[in-house]
DNA sequence: CGTGGATTTGAGAGAAATCAAATCATGTGG
DNA sequence: CCACATGATTTGATTTCTCTCAAATCCACG
């Protein structure tokens, strides 16, 4: 099993630049802790300052930020290859994450990871790992400022379909998500019955189908059509 | 004139973590353009590969995205002492990035930043500039997702206060801040004819006051009470 | 002194929220 | 295997916030 953390971890180095094989021998000498969590829970939340960080072998986990009155927003959906809380190294949390189905994951010690920026060309992968999930951020910014209901899902499935088909976890374009309704409504910025009626609408015009939890996009043109998806921001 | 820019980045570099004399010394011999830049002026556009990243010394910028059909949200206002497109060195642009205000910015080759890269405590700093960033625009996501355009507007006033007085660019947390009503609208994702009304309510409740670009904050606990404003975000 | 951008005001339309209840799944214990 | 509890989804009715459209006013600047 630790194999396979360190698999996956190298292999999302490598696709984040240039990684050589030192490198990769350092990365090799990690001890990386694996753990599998039940779904719903809270890996970490608002204020924490773990010591180490999570990588996704996995299932899926999410990023929100919840009010004094309850209102929660999403703030981003994590798939599996990518390090949630990897700011985690730098600053306390600022916000919650929390597994959306079961989820095996690694916990890299803080200290393994600080070891590892001696080498410059890791240093620079996991910089970038923070840009390009900046980027998603700064897109969502745009989808629930600027975007109708309709789009903002369309914008999410989408993002979704590209990330997951970049990591090799979605066939022919559809894709498993087991999210509910009201998760859907809080990464959205919208109301769970105002969901539902935009799903039934997506569903009633053929643009996707949705059966247990598994979402086909039927009309691919017509969701970019509505959101306007340009996939530059994801690199 | 030159000195100016180094200062300013020492400082930003120091504020990031530890920095010693050597990394500074480094930071010294870094040739950094100096260019004065008017308003409204576009200082980069979406894909975009400058090759150089912008340091800002005087004056106000913002990153936004504009859709096919014309609709702009404003992704962060940038303030001096940023460095608002750092991550143009690892990726294209995936935003604008535009003056508000007559700039003075320095440019900073991106071949100067590679190699100071060299330096483990100047990576980690501005790695942790992009975290910073990130975490920001994290904060913009709940703001335009979940709050209403009241506390949307309060929100922001308040996280540009607690930034510039950082900074040393607020006296008595009142500030000046050039933006025009469309500007706002753009920010908080609502249409500029409510932004006016919003901004009426605030002066009538003698809130805010407003006169020529300045805006004091009249009812510091009033705006933290309606934008649930919490600072923890901003580390 | 005219011109164009920014702000202000009013009226009407529309998207989405809220509230409330019904229905559908799913899992548990008797 | 059924009764029941719990959570998710669906539906309908009403309200609220915000948008859009249109016009008036204000203001800075050449």
């Amino acid at each position: 099993m630790p194999g396979q953390f360190i698999a996956t971890l190298t292999h999302k180095l490598r696709s984040l630049g240039v990684i050589n094989d030192d490198d990769i021998r350092i990365v090799e000498s990690v001890a990386v802790k694996g753990k599998v969590i039940g779904a719903d829970c809270r890996l970490l939340k608002e204020n924490d300052k773990p010591g180490h960080c999570c990588l996704i072998l996995n299932g899926y986990a999410y990023s929100s930020k919840t009010s004094a009155s309850g209102e929660r927003q999403i703030l981003s959906l994590h798939i599996p290859g990518e390090i949630p809380d990897l700011h985690s190294l730098h600053v306390a949390m600022d916000h919650d994450l929390t597994t959306m189905t079961e989820c095996t994951v690694g916990l890299i010690p803080h200290d393994a990871i600080l070891a590892l920026l001696a080498r410059p060309n890791i240093a620079k992968a996991l910089w970038r790992e923070t840009i390009l999930q900046a980027s998603i951020s700064r897109e969502w910014i745009v989808n629930v400022g600027r975007r109708e209901s309709l789009a903002r899902l369309a914008h999410v499935l989408l993002e979704l379909r590209h990330r997951l088909t970049t990591a090799g976890r979605s066939k022919n374009g559809s894709f498993e998500l087991p999210i509910t309704q009201s998760e859907w409504a809080d990464c959205l910025g919208i109301s769970t019955v105002h969901v539902n009626r935009v799903l039934q609408h997506l569903r009633r015009q053929r643009i996707i189908a949705l059966e247990r939890n598994t979402y086909r996009l039927l009309d691919v043109c017509k969701l970019v059509e509505v959101s306007q998806f340009n996939p530059n921001y994801l690199h």
